[in-house]
RNA sequence: CGGGGCGUAGCGCAGCCCGGUAGCGCGCCUGCUUUGGGAGCAGGAUGUCGGAGGUUCAAAUCCUCUCGCCCCGACCA
């Protein structure tokens, strides 16, 4: 491609609009531009990426003997009714109605229309096993659609499908796309961590995560670094401490704390350690009821952990007036001490406490030398708090690490939630009907892109893992000379016989800003050609993630880059088979 | 959904408080010179000041409404 013909509109300046690194330099290299909120145009540069990243991942799909098909973006709500989801999804779904008033939404997955084509196709057993993918455009309404393509509203996803006939199958099913997984991410050249994940309202047995370990991450995992042990954090279960020796109990006391309602304040007041309080979270339950969460003041409460244990899917705090009306005391300064008539569930990290400090149900009051059991009952204990850095690994014991992560990918195995709902079944040989046991397994592939410059970039631009870059290699002319043309273009011609992908930086412009604009664009090698160079018969090629130079002459070049190219792109597949 | 901020030339911004000819830098066009890390000189084009309504002799500027965008938060008591 020549530069000159071609439509990547680099900036100069920073847009005022990008936060993150990765959706600054996507938008400077003309890979994407802003239609609206989390909705881009891919322009030719951004394109070519997705199409690579998209490449990769259907050689490992069809590898794994998954099937590639098309499902339709629209689709209608008879189906989503089914499974409930027309209501449950919420506002994240885009709904839309035809010229019959006929309910319709745009698919932000397609569990639903998946599992209704199986059920019309799909009789016996002996079709089974069947795995199906697509790379297909979906919507979700995002709450807050931010940072590029990292949490877009209109975003490209690979989403496969895997329908078996038992568990074990399935089972089989899901390692092997976790492998594939595996593979892509590595093939795409990224650093990443699969990690043990809620299965959230998709339900389902089982779950991991890929996360692109990335500062600017949304999402906080904790790993073991003696093992292979890595959870979201929503996710990782937290070892109940060691149960306490009893130990003499001190009396329980009344204590004025006006306006210390935060366990911030409390400790300032008091001065005290934040371990040593007890906050009480409420959640509304049902109408005009509440539930009790202890949590202690140093820990997170894990909602989703709540939720899963209460059986209810959309857990929320109740407001401050229902808590006053039903434990008659301002938030802030409720405990679970005699208020017999609400449940209470305590976090397991409290049964090791004693002497602690909770609110006293009365205005600017908190009770201390409080105890679990002596002063209030405990219905349900628990694991209901967020793990958190220096919590023992529940494999190994050992303090646990947190980092951040972009989620990439996510697979989960469904089991029979949909098929049931959707009457998705199967003969066996006996002649008996099962409802299919189904896995989905999704991959942003926007958002590989937007990892992949999040780990692989410097103060001067992208600097694209071979395997993705849009563009292999870029020729620099940066004298105008006639001679520096011809050998440009000489060049240019030779690398193009050779496949090489390459862009030609034609244009006339100086040196500078060739310089400039090739650094940013992150095409992995640079060929300088100029006069100097020319002089002594040779052209300079610059690796751009090392800055390392090569000198060569002229007719070595093509070979030369031929054999970088091709190694690293072997490198790239070989490192996927350790 | 709540709070804050911003919409002025393709991009980045000033002007707005205190109403009176719409500006700056970059980019763009023409010409000449230049050409190994974002060139110099000379000339030039470009705006429904996000939109609607209002106040006023006069509105980018004041008031009301509206749309779009950005950031933070969305209940951890």
């Amino acid at each position: 491609m020549r530069l000159s013909q071609s439509f990547i509109p680099t900036m100069r300046q920073d847009p005022g609009e990008a936060e993150v690194i990765s959706h600054r330099l996507m938008l400077r290299a003309g890979m994407i531009r802003k239609v609206a909120t989390g909705i881009y145009s891919y322009l030719p540069l951004g394109l070519r990426v997705i199409r690579k990243i998209e490449t990769i991942v259907r050689e490992e799909m069809n590898r794994v003997g998954a099937q590639e098909l098309l499902l339709p973006i629209l689709s209608p709500a008879e189906l989503w009714k089914e499974t409930d989801r027309w209501d449950f999804y919420g506002k994240e779904l885009v709904r839309l109605q035809d010229r019959h008033d006929r309910d319709f939404c745009l698919g932000p997955t397609h569990e639903e229309v998946i599992t209704d084509l199986f059920r019309r196709e799909v009789r016996s057993y002996r079709q089974l096993p069947l795995t199906l993918y697509q790379i297909q455009t979906k919507f979700r309404d995002e709450i807050r659609p931010r940072f590029g393509l990292m949490r877009s509203r209109e975003f490209i996803m690979k989403d496969a499908y895997s329908f078996d006939r038992d568990e074990a199958g399935a089972q089989q099913n899901y390692q092997r796309m976790y492998d594939a997984y595996c593979r892509i991410f590595s093939r795409t050249g990224l650093q990443f961590r699969p990690v043990e994940a809620d299965t959230g309202l998709i339900g389902g047995i089982s779950s991991h995560e890929f996360m692109v370990l990335a500062n600017t991450g949304e999402e906080l995992i904790v790993f073991d670094p003696d093992s292979p042990y890595a959870a979201n954090v929503e996710r990782a279960e937290v070892v109940p401490p060691p149960a306490q020796e009893p130990s003499e109990l001190k009396p329980l006391e009344k204590v004025s704390t006006p306006n210390a309602k935060s366990v911030e304040d409390l400790c300032a007041l008091l001065n005290i350690e934040a371990s040593r309080v007890v906050k009480t979270l409420f959640y509304q339950t049902a109408e005009d009821t509440i539930t009790g969460v202890l949590i202690r003041g140093d820990h997170q409460a894990n909602e989703i952990k709540i939720q899963r244990f209460l059986g209810l899917h959309d857990l929320t705090l109740a407001s401050p007036e229902l808590v006053a009306k039903i434990t008659t005391a301002p938030v802030g300064f409720v405990g679970p001490v005699g208020l017999s008539h609400v449940r209470i569930l305590a976090d397991n990290a409290i049964a090791a406490l004693t002497d602690f400090i909770v609110g006293g149900n009365e205005p600017d009051v908190h009770l201390l030398n409080v105890n679990a059991t002596r002063d209030f009952a405990v219905h349900d204990w628990g694991d209901f708090r967020q793990a958190q850095a220096g919590d023992p690994s529940p494999r190994t014991g050992n303090p646990l690490q947190t980092a951040r992560g972009i989620e990439v990918g996510h697979i989960f195995l469904l089991g029979t939630k949909y098929s049931e709902k959707m009457g998705a079944t199967f003969l066996d040989a006996g002649g008996d009907s099962h409802p299919v046991i189904m896995g989905c397994y999704g991959i942003g592939i926007g958002r590989i892109a937007a990892a992949a410059i999040e780990q692989n970039h410097d103060e001067k631009g992208i600097c694209w893992p071979m395997p993705i870059a849009p563009y292999q290699a870029q020729i620099l002319p940066v004298t105008s000379s006639e001679a520096v043309r011809l050998a440009s273009e000489q060049l240019y011609d030779e690398l193009c016989q050779h496949n090489i992908e390459v862009l030609l930086d034609d244009r006339n412009e100086r040196g500078g800003v060739k310089f400039n604009d090739a650094d940013m664009i992150g095409t992995p090698y640079h060929i300088i050609i100029g006069d100097k160079g020319l002089a002594r018969n040779t052209l300079e090629i610059k690796d751009r993630k090392t800055g390392e130079k090569v000198l060569l002459p002229p007719d070595q070049v093509t070979a030369w880059i031929k054999n970088a190219v091709t190694q690293e792109l072997v490198r790239s597949k070989r490192k996927e088979k350790e």
